[in-house]
DNA sequence: CCCTGATTCGC
DNA sequence: GCGAATCAGG
């Protein structure tokens, strides 16, 4: 995959809309991470906001050449849809119920984290109207076995957790 | 462990 | 220019 002018423009937005490096990753699919740090840097738009952590201290340098940099596999592409359909048949409990109207990722029609990219350990809140086009899973990563990442699993268990509150108080 | 961005350097 | 590997930190 390469850097069009389109998925640049895409990076920039979402770079700038604050979505970290991965979640661009992810949305723009076919590049890690990785790629797009590095892409990021390349365009001199790092640094948004503040310093996220250091900021920008002398590393020690690599061992440079004596890492061998594993061969051809470690070339291969890594994509969460790749890893997620090798996965078991896909759990899926949680679309039954009405989906919390939750913004927060806008992943563009060409990439969204669909129903098949789910696993035992990605979080499987849904995102968006089920009945339209806009629909699809965090898709972060969630405990084994537990349906949502920690930042949905508050989300989900919130109002329960305040009935319950209540209900003790009450009586 | 999960994650974040920053940097280096072989390709 | 690209991005994996690595680093440094939360």
């Amino acid at each position: 995959m390469s850097w069009t002018t389109e998925r640049v423009d895409l990076l920039k937005k979402l770079w700038s809309e604050g979505l970290s490096a991965s979640q661009i990753a992810t949305e723009l699919g076919g590049v890690t991470r990785n790629a797009v740090i590095g892409k990021v840097h390349r365009l001199g738009l790092s640094g948004r906001a503040k310093t996220a952590t250091a900021p920008a201290k002398p590393r020690r340098t690599r061992p440079a050449t004596s890492a061998p940099a594993r061969p051809a596999a470690s070339a291969a592409p890594r994509t969460i849809g790749a890893t997620a359909l090798k996965a078991e048949p896909t759990p899926v409990a949680a679309v039954a119920t009405q989906p919390a109207p939750v913004a927060e990722l806008v992943i563009p029609q060409e990439q969204r984290a669909t129903i098949l990219q789910l696993n035992e350990r990605t979080c499987k809140w849904p995102i968006g109207d089920p009945s339209t086009d806009d629909f699809y899973f965090c898709g972060r990563n969630s405990d084994p076995g537990v349906p949502y990442c920690a930042h949905h699993c508050r989300i989900a268990y919130q109002p329960m957790n305040d009935r319950r509150r209540d209900k003790r108080a009450r009586g």
